[in-house]
DNA sequence: GCGGTGATAGAT
DNA sequence: TCTATCACCGCC
């Protein structure tokens, strides 16, 4: 089994574009029921705070968005459509980065991960684990190879037409050697 | 292209 | 309580 070694949560403690950006290259592990599943993260998009029109929250602090305003490296999930997970990292001051692609790396085996629903699924996730810190099992964002700069493109968030300027800012981020991105991203 | 699905937030 | 909305996906 390969090693995975987390991430301190102050690796989550920056501005949420250099996180979006630096997350790439990154591993999210998550240990559950004696099975290991494992990622590479290689699609992010940055939710920059409550100015932001597409951030939830945007909407000011509720129940649900109340972990975004708490300390950096905790997990947000939340359901959208009734049916698709999303697992967000929380950057704090209301802002978060949504992990939307993985390149399966142990676990994984036949599973798509390309798209956020998706790789939520696969490694099995539930809304159970939010606000959990991902510093640790089960559910953690471990060292990986950071993507260089030249490798990165940006370009705006999908799923988000609603927000308004906001809708076409170059805030999703994604590693242009991958194969694995989620299909809208190529 | 279209609809399933259920948590959430705000209205009633 | 009721209703609108939704950071998606699979199938047509």
């Amino acid at each position: 089994m390969t090693e995975h070694t987390p991430l301190p949560l102050s690796f989550h403690a920056r501005d949420p574009v250099k996180v979006a950006r630096a997350l790439l290259g990154m591993d999210l592990v998550h240990l559950h029921q004696g099975r290991l599943r494992a990622g590479r993260i290689v699609e992010t998009e940055a939710y920059v705070g409550p100015h932001d029109l597409a951030c939830h929250s945007s909407k000011g602090r509720t129940p649900r968005t109340e972990v975004m305003f708490g300390p950096p490296g905790h997990a947000y999930l939340f359901l959208v459509y009734g049916m698709h997970l999303c697992v967000n990292v929380v950057v704090g001051e209301g802002a978060a980065v949504l992990i939307r692609a993985l390149e399966p790396l142990e676990g994984l085996e036949d599973l798509r991960t390309d798209g956020p629903g998706r790789l939520t699924r696969a490694l099995g996730l539930t809304l159970k684990l939010n606000a959990r810190p991902l510093d640790e099992a089960p559910l953690f964002v471990a060292r990986g190879v950071p993507v260089p700069p030249r490798h990165i493109e940006a370009s705006p968030r999908i799923g988000v037409d609603y927000a308004g300027e906001w809708a076409a800012k170059p805030l999703r981020f994604h590693d242009r050697r991958s194969m694995f991105v989620s299909r809208r991203a190529r």
